[in-house]
DNA sequence: TAAATATATTAGTATACTCTAATATTTTGT
DNA sequence: ACAAAATATTAGAGTATACTAATATATTTA
């Protein structure tokens, strides 16, 4: 059984790990705001468990196992996101502190019971898929806001990070998952955009928060 | 901010003190299956918190303020039984491993949202009081069923320990908080009870039963 | 390619929480 | 009241998780 806080270094590792399935010490310290030889003497005790992979000096990687056990955090915690919001009431920007702790709790049956009352779920309340038990996670083939064009009709579908602040952002301008969303226009010099969706228009988007959209065109 | 493991120093103490308001190291050795030495230095580290009052070799004491970080876990960990068994539909044997976990999570919002869900409730599914926000707890006045008579008609109130083991004997016997049961008759050598209630004639119930379940005199 | 910078590792230290063994004190039983 | 038993404390050690400082390797830049 792993503790919190392999669980934590696990899912941070799982999370970086991108097409390439690595990423590196820095990258994990900086994600975690844990220095670099806490970091690394923890991926030590990770891989003598078999769950990471660990050369010196070369990038860190996550065993078949530690996929399984890092999945399976990312389960927890995203199936408790949706059920704050879902069956509680939260709104979408409050419960990533929450989901963040319940995430380490050891109770399959409690996760299971969240799992049935929301009817299976395959996708967190900011668009971001839940992996199944077996640790598979559905690949999300959406794409970032900022690699559109004018003139393109996109729909919201995931925010890349559901940090507290983008989200009451996002909420201020009334702009959830599941908008359609027309590309006005875009500003070359710092890549901002102005949009259209529902009934507002000439929404201005930075290229910051633009990065965080993630979309799928839609036929127009 | 306590810890987890502080937390449950504070509320194993907080259990423990009776009506004297005090418990040894000892018995919160026992209660929490931790050696002496560790639990002695625990006490000196809450006691420099101004957690708990100890002085050398005598009883542990709550201070107000270690009386109410106590109270406000059990909070949490009673409002947490209740909202499984009401709101998710687990059986009340099965939710003490999970809010055994829960209790330790800071999220004021997450517990303030399950007592709104529920409705303020006052007692948990195993009859104990749920202390306020303040820290307060109603006083039951609940007597042991093993201290009534024979003729007696008495209102199961609530379970004395909230064991697994002891949820499902009851479980399996239908005896559920509410029932109204008459003493038919006492062994004087074992003091174990047959009882009658709901639809069930001359259920022996051993004195070890008796002592854990928590009922009030019905006027017959 | 050499120097500068970034990244990674090692070594040593600190805190939280646990233990066992040894000792001190209090309580109990005769 | 004294010996035995129970309880409490101190001392010393171990694991988990963090840190800083020093060093080693890799990458970038000029």
């Amino acid at each position: 059984m792993n503790s919190s806080v392999e669980e934590n270094y696990l899912k941070a590792l799982f999370m970086l790990s991108g097409t390439k399935g690595e990423a590196t010490v820095n990258e994990v310290s900086r994600f975690l705001d844990i220095k670099m030889p806490t970091v690394n003497s923890m991926m030590k005790r990770l891989s003598e468990k078999g769950l990471v992979i660990h050369e010196n000096y070369k990038p860190l990687r996550l065993t078949e196992k530690g996929k399984l056990e890092a999945a399976l955090v990312v389960r927890k915690h995203r199936l408790t996101e949706m059920y704050l919001v879902e069956k509680m009431g939260f709104g979408w920007e409050e419960v990533h502190h929450i989901a963040e702790q319940i995430e380490h709790i050891h109770a399959p049956d409690f996760f299971n019971k969240m799992d049935e009352l929301l009817g299976y779920p395959t996708v967190d309340p900011h668009g971001s898929p839940i992996p199944s038990k077996e640790g598979s996670i559905i690949a999300t083939p959406y794409i970032q806001l900022s690699d559109c064009l004018v003139g393109d009709r996109v729909e919201l579908m995931a925010v890349g990070q559901s940090s507290a602040s983008l989200l009451k952002y996002l909420n201020t301008r009334e702009l959830a998952l599941g908008a359609l969303i027309h590309i006005d226009e875009i500003e070359p010099f710092d890549r901002s955009m102005h949009v259209s969706y529902s009934d507002r228009t000439s929404v201005v988007l930075t290229s910051l928060v633009c990065d965080s959209l993630l979309v799928r065109r839609v036929e127009s």
